[in-house]
DNA sequence: GTTTGATGTCGAC
DNA sequence: TCGACCTCAAACG
């Protein structure tokens, strides 16, 4: 579920929680038992985000970084009083602690953490509230050369003021690859999955099987200012919405509109053109388009 | 009760 | 190009 854009939010949810750090560290699950032990009270100083890729920058001798990737199916989950963030849960769609009941959750005054599910690869536990990490792809304590390494293999990020929109602009223009494809390639601009690969795409009528070198520059730079546009947005609203408001049909057609022009929206007709949206398969995942808008 | 799918990536053929 | 993997709610019987 997470693309970038929900990646940054969790950073900013991290320096929302404070800026002095000792975060209680722990591995419910265990197969993050032994570096939890490291990073267990210790000063965190600052979370950030690249592309997909989270970093907690830990205050310790020598190098020590957690690197979080959420994969397919990883989430984070804030939990806690009045004192600590807003419940939240970023990443796959799940209702963990729903049980629990919000009300539980955000009394202030004594605070009982809630016990952990036994998946939960990395809890944080700050005095008001907890963070709990489930099924993420990786979590791994690093150091600054792995950083590196990590770096060197992401394009420019959308989201990240100090990337360069020219450089996902030359690695398209010299591919032959589909754009479709570029897009969704984190070496070449890091931070984009499958929603807003269909959006963008969409949005600037740029066809997913155009090979990226027959792109014009013009519409790569478009392309990259709108990834900048949507995905911060979502980093706002905490969910994708790259919809204009005077492309809402009203009244509302059907439950699913008014969220996406053509992600899971095959079979329906295009609310530009009218034409049905078409899914395909490209490199191995669904991919929708418009036959109409695109060329 | 069992299967499926999901906003992702890697590595082996 | 394909399967494996990290998890769990929804969809299917």
């Amino acid at each position: 579920m997470p693309e970038g854009h929900s990646i940054h939010r969790l950073a900013h949810t991290f320096a929302a929680i404070g800026d002095d750090l000792r975060p209680r560290a722990s591995s419910p699950q265990g197969r993050f038992a032994a570096s939890a032990a490291v990073i267990d009270g210790q000063h965190l100083r600052r979370t950030w985000a690249w592309g997909k890729h989270l970093f907690l920058d830990y205050a310790l001798a020598g190098d020590h970084i957690v690197h979080v990737h959420l994969g397919l199916y990883g989430s984070w989950r804030f939990v806690g009083t009045d004192a600590f963030v807003a419940p939240s849960h970023v990443g796959a769609p799940r209702l963990a602690y729903e049980h629990l009941g919000e009300k539980v959750e955000r009394v202030a005054g004594a605070w009982q953490p809630p016990e952990p599910r036994p998946t939960v690869r990395l809890r944080l536990e700050f005095p008001h509230g907890i963070a709990d990490l489930s099924g993420p792809a990786r979590c791994e304590l690093i150091d600054d050369g792995e950083v590196d390494a990590i770096l060197n293999r992401l394009g420019p990020d959308p989201l990240r003021a100090d990337c360069d929109g020219e450089d996902f602009v030359r690695a398209a223009r010299s591919s032959r690859r589909p754009i479709g494809q570029l897009v969704m390639d984190q070496s070449v601009v890091a931070g984009p999955g499958n929603i807003y690969r269909a959006e963008c795409l969409f949005r600037t009528g740029i066809s997913p099987w155009r090979p990226g070198e027959r792109v014009s520059v013009d519409r790569l730079r478009a392309l990259y200012a709108d990834l900048c546009t949507t995905m911060s947005a979502g980093v706002r609203e905490g969910r994708i919405v790259t919809i204009e408001p005077a492309d809402i049909l009203d009244p509302l057609p059907d439950p699913e509109a008014g969220r996406f022009y053509v992600y899971h929206r095959d079979q329906r007709a295009c609310v530009r053109c009218g034409h049905r949206i078409v899914a395909e398969d490209m490199a191995g995942r669904r991919l929708f388009r418009c036959p109409g808008c695109q060329h």
